[in-house]
DNA sequence: TAATCATGTTAACAGTGTCAACATAGGATG
DNA sequence: CATCCTATGTTGACACTGTTAACATGATTA
């Protein structure tokens, strides 16, 4: 019966993650994760200042986590560099879709990054990778071009995860334009990708 | 000191509207919008079934709002089609930047869009705005193509608004390549998009 | 006039984030 | 070794939330 818990900040994080994941970080309670850690309501408080740091450090680990997929893409040496682009788009489209709650939170405004700077250094990481592709397929281009270059794919494929998770509107339950044509990009991401960027 | 207040629903939504914009949907309270209109906490119950059914008309509102929007753009008879929907594109990322949290709350997931038909109607009500301009754009396209070159150009308007929004990267604040491109790309968001989608 | 029904109120429940006050254990210091 | 400090845990409480049940009121309708 020890008093002390011993790696309980680590075990709240994970925790957390699988919560936030599972049910949307607007439905998790810090009381119910420290229950599930069976651990007093207010424990979770000697290692998170709030209930938003906590979901600061969950939204940290998304970011981290897609940066990874991304790099991976990224670094498959048998691809040629349009290939590993086009890899990275559809990795980045399928973590949206799979990983929709913490996505969510990855971009929610609950949480003001600009207090977590070590979320902040996740999320600019995540850009820096997709800086990195993209400077290899157009060699010789300005900086500034390159970081507009930027904005645009990953508007495009934000704005696409966006569109495709959050509007419900699948064909096979909705029969609406919007939702045919939904269904239709999302059933092959590739050839949409390779359209709308134009490789 | 009349027991009925008469015309309760709709200053509930109106204000709750404000709210909505003010604080954002999550911290908008039944309770503090009841008060507001110096009636009992459970009074709305009598009007909306849940606090998500209030936000679903908040929600629906915006979406009629953005379509009368993009539709004054639409219909300036003294533009061409091309910026006609150069407009709307602007008009599009200004809604999302300006109405900020009722732009979140209209992409929310704590909005159940299956549930509330009319919300529904309201969304694919916007995305038919699209269509037209973008028919008018491209004669000769087929359904298919159409639809497809909407959800191209939705995503990357909806995407960068994501991003301008979202990130707290503004190069006011922060000194990163991200914030940099961010701020080049808002400070001329029509070169942007003419160069995005290649116009 | 009488009854019905939409619309209001009050009281209560279970749940939330958070804080203050207290308890314990294990490491540092004498 | 004894003592104290500090990190980490607990209990109890506060103000707030969405929501329901039971009751009150007043306008419409039979």
């Amino acid at each position: 019966m020890k008093y002390h818990h011993g790696n309980l900040k680590e075990e709240l994080i994970s925790s957390a993650c699988t919560v936030c994941e599972a049910d949307g970080h607007d439905r998790m309670s810090l009381r119910s994760i420290a229950k599930e850690a069976k651990v007093s309501q207010t424990a979770p408080y000697r290692h998170f200042k709030t209930k938003e740091s906590l979901l600061a450090e969950v939204s940290s680990r998304g970011f981290i986590e897609l940066k990874e997929i991304l790099h991976n893409a990224n670094t498959k040496k048998t691809l040629s560099t349009r290939d590993k682009f086009l890899e990275m788009g559809q990795a980045y489209i399928e973590f949206g879709l799979s990983k929709r709650n913490t996505y969510d939170l990855m971009h929610s405004s609950v949480i003001d990054k600009t207090q977590f700077p070590e979320l902040l250094n996740s999320a600019v990481g995540t850009f820096e990778e997709l800086v990195s592709v993209l400077a290899e397929l157009n060699p010789g281009i300005s900086a500034k071009d390159l970081d507009i270059k930027c904005i645009h794919h990953w508007a495009l494929v934000h704005g696409l995860v966006g569109l495709l998770r959050n509007e419900n509107l699948d064909a096979s339950e909705i029969d609406t334009p919007a939702a045919n044509a939904m269904g239709l990009v999302r059933s092959d991401i590739k050839s949409f990708l390779i359209s709308a960027l134009e490789l």
